[in-house]
This record gives structure tokens, C-alpha cells and sequence, in this order.
RNA sequence: GCGCCCGUAGCUCAGUUGGAUAGAGCAUCCGCCUUCUAAGCGGAUGGUCGCAGGUUCGAAUCCUGCCGGGCGUACCA
């Protein structure tokens, strides 16, 4: 619809070109917007305002010109000329209906699919040496839902976790884990079921032996060296420390598998060649011992310019050239029209400067679009990083089963009746997918505080509001199932409907800003103003118990389509619906 | 020092690349369950959009300066 009077203003304005009345430079953006205000009819433009000056005509004036010569359409009611120079669009009532009539009749629900694009989305990305915590949640599920959003509009997505499988800290490790070994093979298996305190316990090692840290540093060469007994411990150990982040990503519903796993490690081969590439484009200097890229528009804290080390003074390399070999490899081999970055947002200057040497060593083409879209800390209630009572970090895995146990709590408190098999189902969705949206709905690029009371609140824009509201229409169903609904009609005549059957009108628009800034947040918006449009429509408008037939399964193809919406939209968000709760 | 981000109702947050009277939820107060799930619905109260200038028909949004907070700034990622 929105697209729909784009393209009529946009014939307006060639019209008026024509006539002269406007100059042919005009390059004029037409924006159209919905409304606030129902008084303001559907959707606005600001066309005739912006068009004044090249016109030299009072805007009012000119908005009466691009009325006169807008091409009749059957999609509109009614256009008038509102205060400073607006044009206001109403949306003809059975426009809309047919609209939904067709949406209900798509699999993508009247979605227009863009042009297809590759896109290369890089998240989640977690440091196998370590545990997940809290810190990888927003990159992992934002980065998800984007990326489900991205599928449904028909791009060619490549998900990429950068998992951290390579650094000096592996010595350590390795060491610590071939110790165990050799007092039992069992063991060493058994204590990294807990990664957090076996990479304390081998920190503990490294700094109280220095026999041990030698063995750790040797360790690190060798494997750098491709020694086979090395890499060998090395696979065994990233096997288990990456079947650990799988358990996490089943228990959020990630979409993420082992098939996307592409980490800092595969690169290993080709950052000589970055290196070496760099120096025959005469980019590199040396300065400190170090190889380096100056660019201009970099400074450090001393107004000098600030370098990217593309290899150390001890010959190693660091995420800079594994980042650079990674776009050479997402623009050559996986042909990316788009990356995309899910990383922390305090990591935007390293970002810039990479993005930046990438198309100047034409390791990218232009044309490549290169997007961190980064995000905000994730803070405790009192405003400061969330970490354990006692200061340290929050294992991911303990968060998830937290949030779990308090909306078991909850579910049953709501339910003393319901069996404990039902509760702990209908808790575990609640709980995970609670998480999952107090994260989305938030602006991705702010930091958020983290709250467990509020986002089981159960009440407002949460996911359980959501949840709940998709089992009232469910519920519906459950009662209508051998109602026949074939040559059914959507009407909108109570007011309650037409509020619905608009919010419904929007999916498509929603989903295109969602995938171009890559903010789910819209979408959670757009899903908590549609359920609350139809928790309205479901107290005002009674469905089974309508009038009329005609009404009845009016109301009943409403309730089908806002099901399927709402179903859908938690769908890209990542989060399962329930049938009952 | 320089750079990036933030400052909106008591609290948590929106505010669509400048648009019409700044919006939600929580909390507080008032109503609504003999009819499809009240984890709901309807309504009320509540804001000098950090401060001061500027740009414009129009500014929470853009520019400048200040105040307050966060982060980054050469061999970790």
C-alpha cells in the first residue's frame, strides 16, 4: 500500500515536470509515511512542502497540484490537503480487505520478496577457549533473527560463527588437557564438561609451574607448525568446547550448526598471503618492529596516526588479518553482496578501520556493502555489566536455565491444576522466549538493563503478552475447526476491525525495515501493537458468536490471518509459539 | 587530549534517514469476568525531550558550545 501511493507520487511528479511547473533537476526523495493520528487519514506526504522552493509556490497551492494530477486509484478513498501543506491519504476499506483476502491466500502472507541478495551475516562468534556467557546472548540472537528475516524475504544467507579456536591461549589449554590425559583418559573429557573451570584450573597450572607453561608455550608453536599429535588435542578439545555452544543454541532455538562453524583457524593459511599482499600494494610499513597499515584518517590518543598491526613484532598475527582475510573470503568465495557484522559496538573503530583497508587493498569490491551492526552492553539492575552476585561472569547456559525455573514458577502459579510434564513444556518457551525478547525489543544499539522481574512480568510488551495473545486466537480454532471457510469474506466494519485489519496491512513494510538496519526491535513493536489490536478486536468483536454468518467468518478469516502473522513474526524473532498456556 | 555512543514521564524503553497536539509498558488511581483463556480490555494521572544558542515553513531528531555518563584509542579479541 505504502509502495503503491510511492509509485502514484512519484507519476504525479513526472507529471508536474512535464507541465513545468516543477524544474526537471528536481530530485525530489518522496517519502510517505503512516500516520499517527487517524484524523490524518492512513499515510502522509510532505512532497508538496519540499517542493516549494524549487516551485516557487506555497505549499498549500502546490499540494491541490499533486492532487489534481495524482492518477486515479481504486486502492484510495479520499486525498486531502492538511495544515502546513500535507497530503493525506485514506485507504479505501475494501482495498484493505482484499489485500488481507490475498496475504491469506500467500505462504508468505503478501509479502513482496526483494531482489535476492548474498549475504554473509557473521554472529554469535564465541571464544572456544572459554565458556559462553552472557556477552555472546545479543550477538547470537539478533544476529539470528536477522538473519531468519533476511531468509523469509528470499536473500541467500550465509551464516558465518567466527568461532575464537585459535590464540595463544590454546598452549594452555592443550597442556592442561594432554596432563589430565595422561592420569586418565576419562577425566579430561569429564572436567571440560565445565569449560569455565577448567580454564581456571589450567590458569592455575600456568602460573604456579614454570615447567607447565613452557610445555603451554611449546605446545602453541607446535600446533601453529601443524604438528599432527598438537592438532589432534587441538580438534578433540574444540569438539567439546563447540558441542557445549550447540547445547546452548538448541536451548535457545538458534539456528545456528555445526555447518557454519567457519572460525579464526580456517584462516590460518591465508594470512601470510594478506600480508604479503599488503606489502606488493606498498600499504605496509614497518614501525616498532611491527608491520603496520597507516591510514590517514585514523589518529591514536596522541593526535599520531593510529596503525592497524597486520603482524606483530614476534612475527604473529591478530584479528585485524584474520578479519581481512575473512571479507577476502566472504567477497571471493562465498560472493557476498552484503556482510554483516554482529559484534560489539565498542569494537566500531577496529571495525573502521578494517572495513576501510579492505576496500582500499581492493580485498572487497565497492560494491560489497561491509555493516557492523553492532549493539549495546547488556547491564545488570544496577546499571553497571551484569555479572554474579560475587562479580564474576554469567554463564549463558545458567541464564537460560534461570529464566526457565522462574517462569515454571509462574506458569504454575497461573495453572495449580495443569500436569507437570504441560508446565514445564509450556515453561521452557516462556522462559527462553521471554529472554529472547527482552533483548530484541530493545534498540540494538543502546546498552539495556537486564531484568528477569520485568521481562516475566507477564505483563506489557513482553514475550508472554505475545504468547498469551497468540493462544486466545488459537483458541478460536480449537473451537472452529470444521467451519468451512472457503468463499469467506473479509469485511471490515466495527472499528475494532478496521484498527486490526490495518496493523495486519503492515507486515510487509515492517519485515523491509528489519532487513535493511537489521533492528528487530521494529518487529517486536510491530507484533506487540497487532496483538494488542487484536486483544481489543477479540473483547469487541465476538468471533464465534457473531451476528451473522457473513460476520462470523469475516471475523474468522481476521483471526486466521493475525494468527498466522503473529505466528510468523515470533517465528523471525527466533521464538516458538504455544497452543495453550 | 582525540574519536564514537548515550542523556525523552518516578522506573524500563519507543519515537520510521526533520513533520502535524512527544508515545508505549511498569508503577499509582478508577471501571469491566453468567457469553470465544481477565497472563486480558477500557479510562485517568504523569514530560522545560540534559542546558544554551543556531539552521528552517517546521527540531527530541541537523549544526555549534557547554554539563553529565559510557566506551574506544599499537602488538588481546
Amino acid at each position: 500500500m505504502k509502495s503503491h501511493i510511492q509509485s502514484l507520487l512519484e507519476q504525479t511528479l513526472a507529471t508536474l515536470i512535464q507541465l513545468e511547473i516543477v524544474p526537471s533537476d528536481i530530485q525530489a526523495r518522496i517519502q510517505v509515511d503512516r500516520t499517527k493520528d487517524k484524523s490524518h487519514g492512513d499515510f502522509a506526504t510532505n512532497l508538496a512542502m519540499m517542493l516549494t522552493k524549487a516551485a516557487r509556490k506555497n505549499p498549500r497551492g502546490l499540494a491541490q497540484l499533486i492532487i489534481d494530477n495524482l492518477p486515479a486509484s481504486s486502492h484510495i478513498a479520499k486525498v486531502e490537503i492538511a495544515g502546513p501543506g500535507f497530503i493525506n491519504f485514506f485507504i479505501d476499506e475494501n482495498a484493505l480487505a482484499n489485500q488481507l483476502q490475498d496475504a491469506l491466500e500467500d505462504e508468505k502472507l503478501g509479502v513482496n520478496l526483494p531482489e535476492s541478495q548474498t549475504i554473509v551475516v557473521d554472529y554469535s562468534s564465541p571464544n572456544l577457549a572459554k565458556e559462553m556467557h552472557v556477552g555472546h546472548l545479543r550477538s547470537t540472537i539478533i544476529g539470528d533473527s536477522v538473519v531468519r528475516t533476511l531468509e523469509f524475504l528470499g536473500h541467500n544467507v550465509i551464516r558465518q560463527n567466527h568461532v575464537g579456536d585459535w590464540g595463544t591461549q590454546f598452549g594452555m589449554l592443550l597442556a592442561y588437557m594432554e596432563e589430565l590425559q595422561a592420569k586418565d583418559g576419562n577425566k579430561a573429557s569429564l572436567e571440560l564438561s565445565d569449560l569455565e573451570t577448567f580454564y581456571r584450573a589450567a590458569k592455575v597450572r600456568f602460573d604456579e609451574s614454570e615447567e607447565f607453561a613452557t610445555r603451554a608455550r611449546n605446545l602453541v608453536v607446535e600446533l601453529q607448525s601443524g604438528d599432527e599429535y598438537c592438532n589432534k588435542l587441538w580438534r578433540k578439545f574444540n569438539d567439546i568446547s563447540l558441542s557445549h555452544c550447540h547445547e546452548v543454541y538448541n536451548k535457545l532455538g538458534v539456528s545456528l550448526t555445526r555447518d557454519d562453524v567457519h572460525g579464526e583457524s580456517a584462516y590460518n593459511d591465508d594470512l601470510a598471503q594478506v600480508v604479503s599482499d599488503l606489502e606488493t600494494q606498498g600499504l605496509l610499513t614497518e614501525s616498532a618492529g611491527a608491520k603496520v597499515v597507516f591510514q590517514e584518517e585514523f589518529k591514536n590518543k596522541d593526535g599520531e596516526p593510529l596503525p592497524i598491526i597486520i603482524q606483530k613484532a614476534d612475527g604473529g598475527y591478530l584479528y585485524a588479518t584474520t578479519d581481512l582475510a575473512a571479507m577476502r573470503y566472504r567477497a571471493n568465495v562465498l560472493t557476498a553482496d552484503r556482510a554483516l557484522y554482529f559484534v560489539d559496538l565498542r569494537q566500531g573503530l577496529h571495525f573502521q578501520q578494517v572495513f576501510s583497508l579492505a576496500k582500499l587493498a581492493k580485498f572487497v569490491p565497492d560494491s560489497m556493502s561491509l555493516e557492523h551492526l553492532g549493539f549495546g552492553t547488556m547491564n545488570g539492575e544496577d546499571g553497571r555489566p551484569f555479572k554474579t552476585r560475587s562479580g564474576g561472569v554469567v554463564k549463558l547456559a545458567d541464564l537460560l536455565d534461570e529464566a526457565i525455573v522462574r517462569a515454571n514458577e509462574l506458569v504454575r502459579s497461573k495453572n495449580p491444576d495443569m500436569d507437570d510434564a504441560t508446565v514445564e513444556k509450556i515453561a521452557k518457551v516462556v522462559g527462553i522466549s521471554s529472554v529472547k525478547y527482552a533483548d530484541l525489543s530493545k534498540n540494538r544499539t543502546s546498552d539495556y538493563i537486564f531484568s528477569f522481574d520485568q521481562m516475566l512480568s507477564f505483563e506489557g510488551n513482553t514475550a508472554p503478552y505475545l504468547l498469551y495473545a497468540y493462544t486466545r486466537v488459537a483458541g478460536i480454532f480449537k473451537r472452529a475447526e470444521d467451519i468451512d471457510l472457503s468463499g469467506a469474506k473479509i469485511n471490515l466494519e466495527h472499528e475494532k476491525e478496521k484498527d486490526l485489519g490495518n496493523k495486519l496491512g503492515q507486515f510487509n513494510e515492517i519485515l523491509v525495515r528489519v532487513s535493511a538496519k537489521g533492528q528487530p526491535h521494529v518487529l517486536c513493536g510491530y507484533l506487540f501493537e497487532l496483538a494488542g489490536a487484536f486483544s481489543s478486536f477479540y473483547e469487541a468483536c465476538p468471533v464465534l458468536n457473531a451476528d451473522s454468518e457473513a460476520q462470523k467468518q469475516s471475523r474468522l478469516l481476521l483471526a486466521k490471518l493475525t494468527a498466522r502473522t503473529l505466528k510468523q513474526g515470533l517465528a523471525l524473532l527466533g521464538i516458538e509459539t504455544l497452543e495453550q498456556m
